[in-house]
DNA sequence: ATTTAAATTTAGACAAAACTAAAAATAGAT
DNA sequence: ATCTATTTTTAGTTTTGTCTAAATTTAAAT
């Protein structure tokens, strides 16, 4: 496995390779910013290797040996995000560029004991579940923010847009992980949202209510 | 930086070409495992790049910036093996060939955020000194085990070879870095060593003694 | 059923990093 | 000073991964 096969496979998955949907070459070059044509090369490689299925014009999506390393270059990936957060105090903003070159390094001895260390977390500082050694995601009921109804309220559990301008926002008007907010009333001019969080209420737009995960508690 | 490249000037490194000494193509290929002409193809790329001075027919030497390189990723290969054992309880057989993949990343607030975990440790498990961030070695006044006179005793602080199974030699003899050895007897015949050590006596041989490093405590 | 636009693949090129085999330079021995 | 064995470099190939430009296929619109 190269560090490049590992990435495509990895966003193959991202973009729902996962169940036998196919996905274009064209979506994987977007994502992964670079050329339909050398996404086609790679097709043929990952083909030729049993990790994708490849039909010409059709695009490509993941056999049982691609799921499988593809979960877990993720579970890597976010067990390290955990790790540089818990362990060595990085923001949640700063993780996931490191986590893109720590999810490559090959021990599966390094990331048990980190596994370990973490005491077995079952989600990333984003919120997003931790793939287990066999493959098993931690399924959460969970909905956004701007789904669910007046007067109900959850827990802030996860961000669906998890770019660095997005968690300094959040960072930076007291957004985090683990608040309780209670959706006070809906504008229905701009779908903005009147919120109750942590004694306090504010106001977001929707753009932010869309993005952010809560478990509903009642 | 390539990956390959950090390689090569780490390995120049080592066979002593930060003293502006000449290091045959020949020399780091053998180290290295390749074949003399791809150090050659290297040698001229690191040369291009203002790493190394090359002559041809002569060898290569690390230029100022070339050492300034090489130290930076010995310094982050021996910050990773201290963390593998003092966090991860690696063993200290286990952890050069995790540490010459974590060694490549690329994150300067990584690498010193793992320094502040370790309290700043100045050896690495084998006992090798770990740079400073400006490069400057802690250098320490020590001596083959084999080359102290009889009578004389010293702290082990370090081995020389350290492959895997002289590491485990040394485990399975419970003989340890920080063990109090004392040298009773030289055997004149084949240069064994009969020697006290934490209380118990034992017999090693040259080939033992002269790969371990004692710092003489009178 | 054509035509056309968009998506996708092919063909050809390039860079990094390695290799093999052949050529050239160096150093040691006569 | 010449020969020779060794070291080192060059030339030409290979693999991985990328790119551009051209060709092809698909899908949508007339
Ligand atoms: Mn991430
Ligand atoms: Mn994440
Ligand atoms: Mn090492
Ligand atoms: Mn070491």
């Amino acid at each position: 496995m190269t560090r490049s096969e590992e990435n495509y496979l990895k966003t193959i998955f991202h973009l729902g390779g996962g169940d036998s949907k196919s996905i274009t070459t064209n979506a994987i070059a977007e994502q992964m910013e670079t050329k339909p044509s050398s996404v086609t090369d790679m097709a043929k490689r990952l083909s030729e290797k049993g990790l994708v299925d490849y039909v010409r014009y059709q695009g490509v999506s993941l056999t049982d040996a691609g799921v499988k390393t593809a979960l877990s270059i993720i579970r890597k990936h976010r067990l390290w995000e955990v790790f540089l957060v818990k362990k060595l105090d990085f923001t949640w903003d700063e993780v996931h560029e490191v986590a893109e070159q720590l999810e490559h390094i090959k021990s599966e001895k390094l990331i048990d004991k980190i596994d370990e260390l973490l005491d077995f977390p079952k989600y990333d500082p984003h919120g997003d579940p931790i793939p287990t050694k066999d493959g098993k995601f931690q399924e959460r009921d969970e909905k956004l923010l701007s789904e669910i109804p007046i007067n109900s309220q959850g827990v802030c559990v996860g961000v669906k847009d998890s770019s660095v301008p997005f968690l300094k926002f959040l960072d930076k008007n007291k957004i985090a992980l683990g608040n309780t907010i209670k959706v006070m009333d809906k504008e229905d001019f701009d779908n903005s949202l009147r919120i109750q969080m942590e004694g306090k209420e504010m106001r977001i737009s929707h753009q932010i209510a869309a993005n952010l995960y809560v478990k509903k508690n009642d």
